[in-house]
Formats: structure tokens, sequence, C-alpha cells
DNA sequence: AATCCGCACAACCGCAGGAGT
DNA sequence: AACTCCTGCGGTTGTGCGGAT
């Protein structure tokens, strides 16, 4: 396969983004999508390349990011899924929405990791996010600040863990309520877990990337944040009142867990995706 | 008060793989 | 089939902050 060449550093900018920076990338997003990140900063006007583009509102600007310390269920749950998984970041933070792999990812490298490898397990965590913003009330004050003009929907809140869902796309940029209600997690069969953990990964993706994409292409003026709010799936899991299984047994489901795990591994061989 | 150290997290880098030609 | 382009992913690094010494 080939590589795409990097992008050509010469004048383009690195490290932390202004405020500036965010603002345009925010309006040009907001205006126009983003069909090509390639060529988004040189559209917009910005000496990035777009892989830091893509980066930066992914990871940070985009409107359903669920910013704020992570629950105990969400840390749970990724204790769960990572030994599932393993570092499958992007399929973890399928299963917490809000939440990005990049964050998800330092979470457990300076968190969660020394959490299991200690064995704590127990209730009081370590100090750990008690400000998720060491940095948030200096000069992130001003980002959070962009990034709320972008927020169409309020804050998440302590409650959002109860409506986390097993399957569900972290990104909201565009999701079926069907198909995200007919995901339902069905934990006593292991097989389908496996099925959907990993057809969540494609499916999603795949769906994501293309409806996102198709409606902003076809809505190039449409403010995105009721498009993607719109069809948010906190939303549809609210109506829904889908329940997180997580949530519901979570500290009473180790055993279940256990064999889940325990059933997978007496599996011949997994199927390869 | 100054320095050191660890933590938290944003951002970068290289690679893999899908899509298009 | 071979190639290029583009995107997404996971690993790693850089930086700023707060607490400890």
């Amino acid at each position: 396969m080939g590589r795409a060449p990097c992008c050509e550093k010469m004048g383009l900018k690195k490290g932390p983004w202004s405020h500036d920076e965010d603002q345009i990338l925010i309006s040009y997003i907001q205006q126009h999508g983003h069909p090509n990140w390639r060529a988004l900063p040189k559209h917009a006007g910005l000496l990035r390349c777009g892989k830091s583009c893509r980066l930066r509102w992914t990871n940070y600007l985009r409107p359903d990011i669920k910013r704020g310390n992570f629950s105990r269920e969400e840390e749970d749950t990724i204790i769960h899924l990572h030994e599932m998984l393993g570092n499958r970041w992007s399929v973890i933070a399928t299963n917490l929405p809000g939440r990005t792999d990049n964050e998800i990812k330092n979470v457990w490298h300076t968190y969660l990791k020394k959490r299991l490898e200690s064995h704590e397990t127990t209730s009081h965590a370590p100090k750990r996010h008690s400000t998720k913003s060491k940095r948030a009330s200096s000069d992130k004050n001003s980002e959070e600040s962009i990034v709320s003009q972008c927020h169409a929907q309020p804050q998440l809140n302590s409650h959002d863990e109860e409506q986390l869902v097993y399957v569900q796309p972290s990104c909201s940029e565009s999701s079926s309520e069907t198909e995200t209600t007919t995901n339902s997690f069905d934990v006593a069969k292991h097989e389908e877990i496996k099925h959907e953990t990993f057809l969540d990964d494609s499916f999603w993706s795949e769906t994501l990337s293309g409806e996102g994409d198709d409606i902003m292409e076809s809505n190039p003026t449409t403010n995105i944040s009721s498009v993607e709010f719109s069809s948010s799936p906190l939303k549809v899991i609210e109506n829904e009142d889908i329940r997180n299984p997580y949530t519901d047994c979570h500290m009473g489901s180790i055993d279940l867990w256990y064999d889940i795990f325990t059933r997978i591994e007496e599996l011949p061989e997994l199927p390869e995706f």
C-alpha cells in the first residue's frame, strides 16, 4: 500500500493550537464540513497539515466531545474492553460516547494501567482527574470557550454514564437510530459479543465516515451542531432508555465477564476481521 | 524560594489499509 | 495488478502544572 507522503513540512506550523486557529478550523468545518482533510487547511487558510487539523478536530474541537472526569463505570468499561480487545482504542472509544481514542489511551497509560498493576480494584481510586484540567483553568479556559461555541448541547453531566450503551459510536456525526437501538447487548452469547464488537468497529467507521460527509456535502451550509445533535446517539439512548450493561451490572458481572473470557479462549480460532 | 519529579494530556509520527485510478 | 492518495489508528513525545522535597 502506498503511503501518503508526509505533509510538506515547509512552512507548516506545529505544536499547540492557538485560539485563532481553533476558530478558523471550527468555522470552516461548520460551513464546509471536512470532505478532504488534506485540502482543508489550505482552503481554510491554516498553516497546518490535514492530519493535524483532523486530530485537533476529532480529539478536541468536535462538538460531541465529552469533557470532564471519567466515571467509575467508564473506567471499568475501559478495563473490561481492554482485556477483551487489547490496545484497540478506537473500538473501545466507540463504546464510550463522547470519549476519544486518544483520551482513553492517555487515561489507560497514565492511570488505569497502574491501577490494574497495583490491583487496586476497589472503590477509591488514586488521586486523579480531580481536576481533569490542570491546564484547563488557565489556558484551556479560552479553548473551552471556543469549543463551547459549537456545543449546541449542554455539557454531559454525571448521569451520562447511565446512558452508556455497549455498541455505540463515539462520534455523533452520524448515526442510525435503528442501528443503534437494535444493537442490543446479549452478554450471554459470547459469539454475538464478538460479532457485535468487531462488526461495530467496521460498521460504525464506515457509517460515520460516509454519512457524516454526506451530510456535510449535501448541506454545506447546514449548521454542524444542528446536524449532529439531531441524530445524537445520546439523545436516542435517552429516549429509548437503553442501559449500559456495564452500568446495570458491571460490578456484579465480574463472574459474567470471567465466563465470557474463558469461553472465548475455548474457541479454537478467532475469525479474522 | 528554588528545584525536582510525576502526572495529565495535547499533539506528532509512522504505519496500515481502503478507495480510486 | 499496480500505483497513488487519503484517512484512521496506535505508539510515543513534548509541555505545562501541581505537589513534594
